[in-house]
DNA sequence: GCCGTTTTCGGCCCGACTGTTTTCAGTCG
């Protein structure tokens, strides 16, 4: 069991606790123990044979012993026996925007709701909004909660979407009948949710594949037509696999219809006609004098038309990237210390880091006051002493901060300590409701900051989760432009924020993107890949990336932008 | 359920927003 396993059923265990009207400061001790083991940097196993557990503030010896049990068994008595008094169903109920657990007792006790049809029933009938504390409004929001549930039912982030697909593609390579696997579709071209994973198989014993599907534990069915070339059947409860099976010499041709999207294909025929069959996919471009089209750009953006005139991006990939920028340490919410952080960084090959924790007024975040900020560019300075000494590849630290965006636009702290930062990152966290309008007038307010260097996750979206707060991109875009600031493509599996449908827009104008991780501990370092996976479906290259740059270029950089900009 | 120069009971995380109320509870980040 992993340290975040352990944690999402101590934190479901909070939940139940409250569902069922116990005690709510017992169910914030799980839910702090959650959250402690979640950022944890040893492995809970680990910490239970050296009986070390209990060393961890806020696990006391109870803690310890059921945390032990679920280790052991997956479950323990207390969340057994919570499970066992509520009806089941009622956790589904968390889903909804706007219940808490409070509110969901409530309707279990005083409606008999436990299911979220039951749910949408007692919404569209008006008794909900008959309860008290509730009213007309709240029923809205719980149906538009339930409509947005049903359309991401079965959807799954990429990032998700790849683990799952991952072990399937790689039982099947193992077949001896399988010639080849591969993804395909949106899932192929890294699109960021996809509603289902497509895979192709090349086999000369179409019979036999059934057979391994089988042994795989897919409930994969035969589709009713009786055709033996498509089975379809769903993983991690509800997301949708389609496993298709095509001969060899056919497999190019197959997969390339597969991966799409339609208008690709659809423009790709109109032009050039149907494709011929051939076994590798690089031929069927080839043929027609193309050149072949990564999958990710797929999407009728005009990439035939640039194909055509080999003149398709030389697209961005980790190795083009240099640096990390946008990165939280213990100073504010992360897990890990500045200098484990950095030194991570350098582990994966980047020469320079930059620490951006959050600015003062986010508190829940442990936001620096601005003696925190003096305290950590002190160990910044330092830290980069030592690095310069220690005969290692060249690495620096950049100090800076994600500093609020103030719902009037402005910047977190007084000019003179904004100045003494070597960059920031302006990002929005609080009074996300605000109209286009207004959303915008105040980011662009930001960007106008000198002090600003890159905008941060531009809309605020969490894929699957909430949309952004809406704004009007091409007058965020072009205030960037114009006063030389960055944009961030948030590479967290959760946000890819900027929309890569919107990066060609900047990078036409000259705006660089920064792509970050946005981590909050060490292993989240990793999600760069996602985010350049993002960023090649925005046709990104590397001279386009702000963090592609080479350290000393990457300094001059900033040194220039800040003395080009009038304060 | 945890914790303690508040130490064996009685507290326990901040601030804003929303929708409901007529002063506040619940949710969220």
């Amino acid at each position: 069991m992993t340290n975040k396993s352990i944690a999402s059923l101590l934190s479901e265990t909070a939940t139940l606790v409250e569902i069922a009207g116990g005690n709510a400061f017992r169910a914030r001790a799980f839910q702090r123990a959650a959250r402690t083991l979640e950022q944890l940097d040893e492995s809970v196993a680990t910490l239970l044979a050296e009986d070390r557990l209990t060393d961890i503030s806020g696990i006391g010896a109870g803690l310890a012993a059921q945390i032990g049990e679920l280790v052991d068994r997956g479950s323990f008595e207390a969340r057994d026996d919570l499970l066992a008094s509520l009806p089941p169903g009622l956790l589904d109920l968390t889903r909804v925007r706007g219940l808490g657990p409070k509110r969901i007792r409530q309707i279990w006790q005083e409606l008999d709701v436990t299911t979220l049809d039951a749910l949408e029933d007692a919404a569209q009938s008006g008794r909900l909004a008959e309860l008290d504390g509730f009213g007309p409004k709240t029923q809205q929001n719980v149906l538009e909660s339930l409509d947005q549930l049903r359309a991401y039912a079965g959807r799954r982030r990429y990032a998700e979407a790849v683990g799952l697909v991952e072990p399937i593609l790689a039982a099947l390579r193992e077949a001896d009948v399988i010639v080849r696997a591969e993804p395909s579709g949106p899932l192929r071209r890294q699109m960021e949710t996809v509603a289902g994973a497509d895979l192709l198989v090349a086999t000369t014993t179409p019979k036999a594949v059934r057979a391994v599907a089988a042994d795989l534990g897919l409930a994969l069915t035969p589709r009713p037509d009786g055709d033996d070339l498509v089975f379809t059947g769903t993983v991690d409860d509800d997301f949708p696999l389609r496993l298709r099976i095509v001969a060899p010499e056919r497999f190019g041709t197959a997969w390339w219809w597969q991966t799409g999207s339609s208008e690709h294909c659809a423009a790709f025929e109109e032009r050039y006609g149907a494709p011929a069959a051939v076994a590798d996919e690089p031929d069927l471009y080839a043929t027609v004098d193309l050149e072949v089209v990564p999958p990710a750009l797929r999407e009728g953006r005009n990439e035939l038309e640039a194909a055509a005139r080999h003149a398709l991006p030389d697209l961005i990939t980790t190795e083009s990237l240099h640096g990390t920028l946008h990165n939280h340490s213990t100073y504010s919410d992360g897990a890990h210390s500045l200098r484990e952080m950095a030194e991570a960084a350098r582990a994966r090959g980047y020469s320079y880091f930059g620490i951006c924790d959050h600015s003062q007024s986010l508190q829940i975040a442990n936001g620096l006051s601005v003696d925190a900020v003096q305290e950590q560019q002190a160990e910044v300075r330092a830290l980069n002493e030592t690095f310069a000494d220690d005969g290692g590849p060249p690495f620096r630290i950049f100090s800076g901060i994600e500093s609020d965006i103030l719902p009037d636009g402005s910047l977190d702290y007084d000019d003179d300590i904004l100045a003494s930062f070597d960059f920031i990152v302006a990002s929005v966290h609080t009074r996300f409701s605000m109209s286009t309008d207004e959303a915008t007038a105040r980011i662009i307010r930001a960007v106008r900051n000198p002090y600003t260097t890159i905008l941060g996750h531009p809309t605020g979206r969490l894929l699957l989760r909430r949309d952004g707060y809406a704004i009007h991109h091409e007058p965020v875009i072009e205030a960037c432009a114009e006063h030389g600031v960055a944009i961030e493509l948030n590479a967290n599996p959760y946000r890819l924020d900027l929309d890569w449908r919107w990066i060609r827009a900047a990078t036409e104008q000259g705006v660089l993107i920064a792509i970050n991780p946005d981590a909050h501990s060490i292993d989240q370092l990793d999600y760069m890949r996602w985010g350049v996976r993002a960023a090649q479906k925005g046709w990104l290259t590397a001279e386009q990336c702000l963090n592609a740059k080479p350290l000393d270029a990457f300094s001059g950089w900033l040194a220039h932008r800040r003395a080009s900009t009038t304060v």
